[in-house]
DNA sequence: AGGAAGATCTACT
DNA sequence: GTAGATCTTCCTA
């Protein structure tokens, strides 16, 4: 894929329930700009969130300064550390609400070499399989925390993708320990990159 | 100061 | 595939 045909998503996807965000993501393409280069990835898996009506969200107790960014502007990155990993979310919910989506797997695109490196291993399937593997490979930290994923100009965004066929399937999410009874993660069917083939 | 948190790695059965 | 150690920040006391 040429450069000049990456078309970053506009505010306006954002602006809708994390749930559809999250789904519409798969497909499409994370694009981190390092000094000349430009690594890309394939969005793969991801998983909704909500406000204070869900227990597994950052936002579940109210706002704090931890979490702001989930009730602000959508289309702007939202990054925290777990368990010694930085997570990646895109901010995404209906006006005047509070959400974000999570990226948690991508399939390689280009930059393949300089992941490993970032990633410390040859291993391609281990590369982006995972939210704390592909913020790693794409050196993804704290520093791009609010940054607008929405402008070509940051160095980090998300751009359309090829409007290819896949199947998605849904589960829950994943490693949450309070989850809601409606399925909030996305993924696409039998993508080697999916970081756990089946949950339940 | 202590603990929780949306995970990962390694070393086994 | 599963178990256990370890990971690093931020929140709460």
């Amino acid at each position: 894929m040429g450069n000049n045909r990456l078309k970053p998503i506009p505010k306006g996807f954002y602006l809708r329930d994390p749930a559809d965000v999250a789904r519409d993501l798969l497909g499409n393409f994370l694009v981190r700009r390092i000094r000349n280069h430009l690594l890309i990835g394939k969005i793969v898996e991801t998983e909704a969130y909500y406000g204070k009506d869900d227990p597994a969200s950052r936002a579940f107790k109210g706002k704090t300064r931890l979490c702001e960014l989930m009730f602000g502007e959508v289309g702007k990155a939202f990054i925290y550390m777990v368990h010694g990993n930085w997570l990646l979310n895109v901010v995404a919910h209906p006006k005047g609400e509070v959400g974000a989506v999570l990226l948690r797997a991508l399939e390689p695109i280009k930059g393949i070499e300089i992941m490993k490196k970032f990633r410390k291993t040859p291993e391609i399937n281990s590369l982006t399989n995972g939210p704390g593997k592909l913020t790693q490979a794409l050196n993804i930290t704290k520093e791009l925390n609010g940054v607008d994923l929405t402008s070509p100009s940051s160095t980090i965004f998300i751009s359309k993708g090829e409007g290819e066929n896949f199947e998605i399937l849904s589960s829950h999410r994943i490693g949450v320990t309070e989850d809601l009874k409606k399925e909030l993660r996305f993924f696409i069917k039998d993508n080697i990159f999916v970081s756990r083939k089946s949950f339940k």
